[in-house]
DNA sequence: GCATGTATGTGA
DNA sequence: CACATACATGCG
């Protein structure tokens, strides 16, 4: 019997059906849409929906709509639902809370975990071949391609690709379709998307040192509570912490759970994905931007589909929606490429240890040279920690030297850049029959172009930056916008010939040196521009690995974590190159980067030494890098914070306002600092030139928000924001924790 | 984010 | 006046 018709209640028209959708744009809330008869819907379910003459995807938020917004007739209906497993809760209230912490749309955050909505879709069943048994028509002409294919066939095995089969064979496309024309193969629809293989949780891992195993248990610890944790692993380099959580994953795997692991570059860390198949005898399912197309489309459907057992990714694979995450491991959390600085600006560490807070589930923050945020929350007890202390292999650290490059003995001479103590050092070395490595963090040859006659410096139109000389290349470079130009034959501004001379060194300038004080030597340049590719990378480590190279001169690139056993001296070029410009982590950054460095040095039973050249021996990152005393050196950063009320000390935002009238862009952040906030906790400070004033071509300045640790921010912002009319022209990016200082 | 309408400018 | 281009708006 009918309840309502019962209780005496009319039955009137069923009521409309409406539930909220979150749309991937930049909007200020979910929509709602009316849901069809014939449908039904749960939250996190992925709908298609019709957005003026559009049809976008969109995740349905909440099931209930707002009965009090759009009525009911002006309502769109869902169009279909897509066929996969619902955004889990724990996704959508991440998601939320990424958005309200980092004052962004949570639509905008929404594209981040759904960043290919071609994945929505069905995947095409994929045209695949058996051999069909049948005899050969009348008047078919075999042939020898025929013929291979057919025998290739003979053998069992998975229905083929057309693509596969013709590889196999060594023959034309064509050569397939005739046979299968012919009826001698049969066709079959295939998964168009093999599962990822799966890792074996239960291979025997490698023998752990003691300090290993303890690390090990009670990560493992962590992970078999089956609750929120923050852990920092902190270990010197070569202390073998990957090992380790690699014993985390372990658990989490045998608990049937998904392991996230986030890296800085994904794309550079192929060696970190050979040792993660010896542990667990597969590769992981790799997210990152380079990820294109039908890739990108399986990754994310493996994953959602749950599928993927261990994720390895970029920043942004925080944010995929894990049907059942149950561990996530920061490698290298100090990393400044966890920052993300546009579109959405967050930290990946600091979000990381939210989506382990929401989903209840632990976090593993790695690294040999902790960032002063994360020490602190383990000393202050919200984080918990775990030391690895000893070097693996039984190498001692490396003799770090310093090179006062004010003195005239040690100085190396006019429009050279090497000491006389380093050449001497690299001269043993090669003597020796080892290997040596030279960085400096500047690609190019030189950073500056200066005309001799009258001073004219080359310089990039869309940006405040000087233009970078690449000889290899033959170009000129703006390495913050990507602008080239060639080297102009007469200057610009003073129309006389040949007379640009270049100003300070690039590794493409060191190389130059080199080559002319080791004629002998077999020199390998490693930076990104010699290295296209995560494969050019890994040819040269072989070469290096296999002692085709004597000495290897590059940037960045060159710092991660690979190690030669022949290479016993590393010499720093510039160390002081950090630590300009006003950067708040930027004795931190240099301190870090020169430790990864250092540590290239003597790895396996060779002793190593470092040269560090600067102009500031007494400052306290070379002090602690000569005497191994990283701790020493976080302590006085970390009063230094203190008594100026930084970060962790006390919090900071930024607010960037750009935009292509320097006018326009100058006289709202001036504005802005009028109607600034105010308090006792609370200081402004500002507007003034970003960093780079102008990029892109688009004029820049910040403003600086400081306040007490306990000070709510976001609201503080919010607030600011919304007091002051902001010009469709003028752009307005909130930065909470920025990196960069001013 | 993007398609749309409206305001504004450019040239015959 | 026709057409191109800049900016503001709303999308449920």
């Amino acid at each position: 019997m009918d309840l309502l018709t019962a209780s005496g209640i009319e039955a009137g028209p069923p009521p409309v059906r409406r539930v909220r959708v979150l749309l991937p744009l930049p909007l200020a809330s979910a929509y709602d849409y009316r849901v069809p008869d014939d449908m039904d819907l749960e939250a996190g379910a992925y709908v298609e929906v019709p957005l003026g003459p559009r049809q976008v995807f969109g995740v349905v938020w909440a099931v209930d709509g707002d009965e009090a917004g759009v009525p009911a007739n002006r309502l769109k209906s869902v169009l279909r639902r897509f066929d996969l497993p619902p955004m889990p809760e724990v996704s959508r209230r991440f998601i939320d809370w990424v958005a309200a912490y980092t004052l962004s749309s949570p639509g905008s955050v929404l594209r981040m975990a759904v960043s290919v909505s071609a994945a929505l879709e069905d995947p095409k069943a994929l045209l695949a071949y058996l051999p069909s048994g049948d005899s050969p028509p009348p008047g078919f002409k075999m042939t020898d391609a025929r013929r291979r294919v057919l025998a290739l066939m003979e053998e069992e095995g998975p229905p083929r690709t057309p693509a596969d089969l013709a590889r196999e064979a060594a023959c034309g496309i064509g050569v397939i379709r005739g046979l299968a024309e012919s009826g001698l193969l049969t066709p079959v629809a295939l998964r168009a998307q093999p599962r990822p293989p799966i890792p074996d949780a239960h291979r025997p891992g490698p023998t752990l040192s003691p300090d290993q195993a303890a690390a090990a248990d009670a990560l493992r610890a962590a992970v078999d509570a089956r609750g929120y944790s923050a852990t920092l692993v902190d270990g010197v380099t070569g202390s073998g912490k990957t090992e380790v959580y690699f014993e985390a994953i372990a658990a989490c795997l045998r608990q049937g759970r998904q392991a996230l692991v986030l890296l800085p570059e994904i794309a550079l860390s192929s060696q970190w994905l050979d040792r993660f198949a010896r542990r667990f005898g597969v590769r992981p399912v790799e997210w990152h931007s380079d990820l294109a197309g039908a890739h990108r489309r399986a990754a994310w459907r493996a994953i959602v589909n749950g599928e993927a057992p261990v994720v390895v990714g970029a920043r942004s694979a925080l944010f995929l929606p894990y049907p059942d995450l149950g561990l996530i491991v920061v490698d290298e959390e100090h990393e400044a490429a966890f920052k993300q600085e546009d579109g959405v600006i967050y930290h990946a560490r600091d979000m990381a240890v939210a989506r382990g807070f929401l989903g209840g589930i632990p976090v593993a923050l790695v690294s040999a040279t902790p960032s002063l945020e994360t020490l602190t929350n383990a000393e202050t007890g919200r984080y918990g920690r775990i030391d690895l202390p000893a070097r693996h292999g039984g190498a001692s650290l490396p003799d770090v030297t310093l090179i006062d490059l004010r003195r005239p003995d040690s100085r190396p001479p006019a429009r050279h850049w090497l000491s006389p103590i380093l050449v001497d050092a690299m001269k043993e070395t090669l003597a020796a029959g080892e290997q040596g490595m030279l960085f400096l963090n500047r690609r190019g040859y030189a950073p500056l172009t200066l005309c001799r006659s009258c001073g004219f410096r080359l310089q990039c139109p869309n940006c405040t930056a000087w233009l970078v000389e690449h000889r290899l290349s033959r170009r000129l470079q703006c390495h913050h916008c990507g602008y080239t130009d060639r080297l102009p034959e007469t200057c610009p501004s003073c129309e006389a010939e040949h007379s640009f001379v270049a100003c300070g060194p690039g590794v493409e300038r060191v190389a130059e040196e080199v080559a002319q004080l080791f004629p002998d030597a077999r020199v390998a340049l490693m930076t990104s521009d010699t290295l296209v590719g995560p494969q050019a990378i890994q040819t040269v480590i072989e070469e290096v690995r296999a002692h085709k190279v004597d000495l290897l001169i590059g940037t960045q690139v060159m710092a991660k974590g690979h190690h030669f056993p022949m290479l016993t001296l590393v010499g720093v070029v510039d160390g002081d190159l950090g630590l300009g410009g006003g950067d708040l982590r930027a004795a931190e950054r240099t301190f870090q980067m020169l430790h990864q460095v250092a540590g290239r040095a003597g790895r396996e039973s060779r002793p190593g030494r470092v040269f560090l050249q600067t102009h500031m021996p007494e400052h306290p990152v070379m002090q602690a890098l000569a005497a191994h005393d990283r701790d020493a050196f976080l302590a006085a950063e970390a009063d230094q914070r203190r008594a100026m009320d930084l970060p962790p000390y006390g919090r900071l935002a930024a607010l960037i306002v750009s935009g292509e009238d320097e006018r326009q862009v100058d006289k709202l952040a001036r504005d802005l600092a009028r109607v600034a906030p105010q308090g006792d906790d609370v200081l402004v400070l500002g507007p003034a030139p970003a960093p780079l004033a102008l990029l892109r071509g688009r004029h820049r300045r910040r403003l600086l928000l400081k306040t007490a640790r306990g000070v709510a921010v976001q609201p503080l912002l919010q607030s600011w924001l919304a007091s002051i009319p902001i010009p469709g022209t003028v752009r307005v990016q909130v930065d909470v924790d920025p990196y960069s200082f001013m």
